[in-house]
DNA sequence: TCGATAACAGTAATCATTACTGTTATGATT
DNA sequence: AATCATAACAGTAATGATTACTGTTATCGA
């Protein structure tokens, strides 16, 4: 099977064949297999335990092209890092304010609050994020 | 009036008096008379116009004592720099994909989606932010 | 007016992320 | 199996947003 994937306009080729690479399934392996929408550095860090001689730079790459193919999503929540998930499809996350930690909510998307949004709006609206913040199970239980 | 901020903890202060500053106003006040949501940079840059000294440190320091204090708001949308609000009060934003621009969107904050959310994650959820995507009215006028 | 200190301008440092460079791995074609 | 084009790599340098530091200035209560 042949991957093809489009790249944004301004270079020579407007398309490019994927080649597979250890690495990149290693970092899509790692991120399925976790819950915790880790930051690439995260990856990075224990990748390296198993593939010593990994690039930080091979990791942002790798990320930048499942994130373009719809293989993974990434995210911004108010910590300093980007977080992924290799869970692509439309879901809530929760942040807790206090350790930072990341949650799925398995709840389904709201279409009805998309709805409501767009009768206020004047343009067209595609989907939304939701980010829920507080403090996570754990951190309930501390002063 | 006094002003007293908490500090966070470390310090050998636990608290602040703050004192008035001509640059922090101006940051305010062109914050309050924007509905674009600037970033830092785009603050930094206008103001220069009025106030050549300034300095970007002290936009920088400015806009994170304000939100602090609960009179603006920062967030993250997928951009490359944080934006600003001189609108602290809960509400809905949208983000154009195609250009960038940030919208508020005029509706009330949905207290339902919270206490659904809340039904199914075991933390205590506080608060929740929700960002809309797609094209602005301008944008969907072009190809 | 004085004294304590918050705030400043200017600059250096940090940190996440992206870009560059020479080398290696992949996979289609001979 | 050998060749060839090029995607992907490791390693490193560069970028860009943000924060921290330093010596000076402004604020404000005493």
């Amino acid at each position: 099977m042949i991957t093809v994937i489009e790249i944004k306009k301004g270079g020579l080729k407007d398309f490019m064949v994927l080649k597979k690479s250890k690495q990149r399934d290693a970092i899509k392996a790692y991120l399925m297999s976790r819950k915790d929408h880790p930051t690439a550095d995260q990856i990075y860090t224990e990748l390296r335990e198993e593939h010593p001689n990994l690039s930080l730079g091979t990791v942002y790459r790798n990320l930048t092209l499942l994130e373009s193919i719809g293989e993974i999503q990434r995210f911004q929540c108010g910590t300093n890092s980007d977080r992924f998930d290799g869970n692509a499809s439309n879901h809530y996350h929760f942040i807790c304010d206090k350790c930072g930690s990341v949650h799925d909510i398995p709840l389904d998307m709201q279409k009805s609050l998309q709805e409501l949004a767009q009768k206020h709006f004047d343009g067209q609206i595609d989907y939304y994020l939701t980010y829920f913040h507080g403090r996570c199970a754990d951190c309930t239980k501390e002063v």
